[in-house]
DNA sequence: GCCAACGTTGGC
DNA sequence: GCCAACGTTGGC
C-alpha cells in the first residue's frame, strides 16, 4: 500500500464537492502529464491512501483524506471533443490517459502549504520543492503519518 | 497579474 | 536527437 498527494483545484473539484458526489467518489480525470499518469497506471492500487490537496486557490493546502477506490482505467474525457481535456490522438483502442477513482475518507482542517513548510519533518516532500508542478506525487509513510498527527 | 520552473512541440 | 519557442502550473 502506498501514499500519495493529489492536487485538485477547488474551483474544479473541492473537498466539499467530493463530499457531495454520489458515493463521495470522483474519477480523477484530466491528468495530462505522463509522470502523473504513470503513477496512476503503474503504481496506484485500490486502498492506497491519498492526501487531497487544494491548489491554485486562495488557501492552498491539504483539505482532506481520501483513498484510491478503483485502479486505473481510461479517462473518458480524452474521447469527448467537447471536453477541455479532449485529446485527438487518443482512441478507444489506444487510450493515452488513465484515471483512478478517489473516494473521500474525511474532510480535515486545512493544513496550509505555509504550515507544511514550517515542519522540518516534511522538508523533503515533493510538493514543497521549488518548481514542483506534478499534480500527483508519492508521499513517504513517515510524512503521511506526521501529517495525520497534525490533524 | 507576475514570473520561475518545467513539459511539450516541432523544425532542422 | 537537439534545442528554441511556446504553453502551463501554481505560489505569491
Amino acid at each position: 500500500m502506498r501514499y500519495w498527494l493529489m492536487k485538485s483545484e477547488p474551483s474544479d473539484v473541492s473537498i466539499d464537492d467530493l463530499a457531495a458526489l454520489p458515493d463521495q467518489t470522483v474519477a480523477w480525470y484530466g491528468v495530462r502529464n505522463y509522470q502523473a499518469r504513470n503513477f496512476m497506471r503503474d503504481q496506484m492500487e485500490a486502498g492506497d491512501k491519498v492526501l487531497f490537496y487544494h491548489s491554485s486557490c486562495a488557501e492552498p493546502g491539504i483539505a482532506g483524506l481520501a483513498v484510491v477506490s478503483r485502479k486505473a482505467y481510461p479517462d473518458e474525457t480524452q474521447f469527448d471533443p467537447k471536453n477541455k481535456y479532449f485529446d485527438p490522438k487518443a482512441t478507444r483502442e489506444n487510450p493515452r490517459w488513465m484515471n483512478v477513482d478517489v473516494k473521500l475518507v474525511k474532510k480535515t482542517r486545512l493544513v496550509s502549504i505555509k504550515e507544511l513548510r514550517s515542519h522540518p519533518e516534511l522538508a523533503n516532500m515533493r510538493i514543497l520543492q521549488k518548481g514542483n508542478r506534478l499534480s500527483i506525487t508519492p508521499v513517504d509513510p513517515k510524512e503521511y503519518n506526521f501529517i495525520l498527527s497534525l490533524l
